[in-house]
DNA sequence: ATGAAAGCGCTAACAT
DNA sequence: ATGTTAGCGCTTTCAT
């Protein structure tokens, strides 16, 4: 019955030019309030809803951005981290009227295939592209394309990208600092995959802080954990013979996995050992003890991580963009303090 | 210097018309090879990528698909099931050359903001909704809509509507059977969220086994731990007390808190408590004891979710689709079986 | 304040 | 096998 419904058909049923319909349709002025809302009553009555694809098209803007996770995702999905920040960034794309899309790279060749879609204008407005391993040439590419580009995490071969992270290396320094509070001389470490810079970059803070303190840095006494519950028991068991009286850990997962060597060793934490980690995700609450762990606030940076980008975006990319969130120590029971 | 590059400008470089250029873009028939070859040639050399916008507005489809996961996403967000399930997703659209758009649900208000945008044929090509709470009217009216949708999990008021489940009701039988198998009488159950199909119908399934075993369903034995390992934590304490000699946990997560639950009462699994749950995702091995848990195919669900999807794009509503996949009972450590 | 007209970059029906 | 032509549904100068 009713003819197909676009702007023109609204603007024929109004009884005005496609272009006044269209300037009803998006708030704009000079449109006389009274025909304003003859049109905005036609739209309504009509349940007229614009095609995105022809705004779009028109505009030169899809309003969509693009979240591009590098490969290697199992690692990341079953960290709670992921998800938390995916949510941050959906969150924000919510209250900004962004559509997200989403790129989980699983292989080079979901990677080349992607590639010219993405890096192309017009698909995706920006891009926020999670840091992967040191080396993935992925981020180099998109940074070189002509899409807007935010990183999440620092890109460790891109100095001048716009990115946003947390202070990892501060975040460690108190870690380790409330250990050497609590007179703990042995502090050994649980490192993450060491090809991201979130790991390396606790590390650096781990040695600093003992360094500055006049204290060795111990090989011994550091085990990479990958990040996984599983790497941090195993890096456990490696640590135990050369008996650390605390450790750091670089996540609440891979602490989930010391704790686990720790009791099947018959030892005790905190009395035999002392545990701080990093994250504060729901595994910090659920272990037992409770971790001491080092605040991340992994929502807020996926939000940041999107208005950053709308930053861009609007803005252009100079200056670049560095924004760095910080941490906090949250004191629970994993070293018997308080 | 050079012209802005579309699919014009490589017609003219190449000689030929822009409708020949297009179907070499599109690998359709028709063109001499010389002459593909040579806007091959041309489309390379100039790194030619077609604007998929403006593909999208002509061809009439877009291919994006939308991931619709209903309100409350922290729940979802602390289980991997769900993380497992969207790289599932993810995966099948990239290799079916789709793009998936990502809308988390956070509010009300989000719901509001953007049916209008993807209940219009236009953005979305098609939907996968995760089925949420029951009484969730989002699913309704989606359903309604111009865009073909395909439900992940069973929609309890929408028994016509295209869906893919598991087959929960068989999978919590065997969960049983297994327990009564191995001598057990007093088998309590640790349910899901009962607001979710999954929870009702993983109940179902218990009570039915008892029922068929000529034992007593007996609510004192049974308790919600809404999918959460804190849930199970509570929930089992709740349980102890009636004396259960085995559980069924209606999730790997649920689980672990049991078990944490079951340990500071005092007791040890398999041998005071027998446990047996639902998911087999990490937490079933990084449990001590592992968990026999009934196996379930996150990442083929949502890879047959798409497929499902883009069946029914291609090949219409009708019939309605109605995809229930199987489980499997794994056993490891929790019930003292081998 | 309003409208006419020119795109946005591509696909596809139709003609040759 | 190739090209002509007409859209796809909207935004946006530019006149008036």
């Amino acid at each position: 019955m009713t003819d197909k419904l676009t702007l023109d058909e609204i603007a024929r049923r109004a009884g005005v030019s496609r272009t006044t319909a269209s300037r009803v349709l998006n708030n704009r002025p000079n449109v006389r309030s009274e025909i304003r809302e003859r049109v905005q009553r036609v739209m309504a009555e009509t349940g007229y809803r614009p095609h995105p694809v022809a705004q779009s098209l028109a505009s030169q803007q899809s309003h969509v951005i693009g979240l591009v996770l590098p490969r290697r995702t199992e690692i990341l999905f079953n960290d709670p981290y992921f998800p938390r920040l995916t949510q941050g960034i959906a969150q924000a794309c919510n209250d900004h009227d962004y559509t997200l899309a989403l790129f989980m790279m699983q292989s080079e060749a979901d990677e080349q295939k992607f590639y010219p879609r993405i890096s192309r204008k017009g698909l995706l407005d920006g891009i926020v592209i999670q840091v992967g391993q040191i080396g993935d040439d992925l981020i180099a590419r998109l940074l070189a394309s002509d899409v807007p580009t935010v990183v999440a995490g620092r890109p460790l071969q891109h100095p001048n990208a716009n990115y946003v992270d947390v202070d990892n290396v501060a975040g460690a320094c108190s870690a380790v600092m409330h250990l050497l509070h609590l007179g703990h001389k042995r502090i050994g470490m649980i490192t993450g995959d060491m090809r991201t810079t979130a790991a390396l970059d606790r590390y650096t803070g781990y040695c600093k802080t003992l360094q500055e303190h006049d204290l060795p840095v111990d090989e011994t006494l550091i085990s990479e954990g990958y990040f996984t519950e599983i790497g941090g028991y195993e890096a456990m068991q490696r640590l135990l013979p050369h008996k650390p009286d605390a450790i750091f850990s670089s996540s609440d997962a891979m602490a989930l996995g010391a704790l686990r060597a720790i009791y099947e060793a018959g030892l005790t934490v905190p009395k035999d050992i002392a545990v701080v980690s990093f994250d504060d995700l729901p595994p910090a609450t659920i272990a037992r003890p409770q971790l001491t762990t080092i605040h991340q606030p992994v929502h807020a940076f996926g939000v940041k991580a999107v208005e950053t980008l709308l930053d861009v975006i609007k803005n252009g990319p100079t200056p670049p963009r560095r924004i760095i969130m910080e941490t906090e120590l949250v004191i629970r029971e994993s070293c018997g303090s308080r």
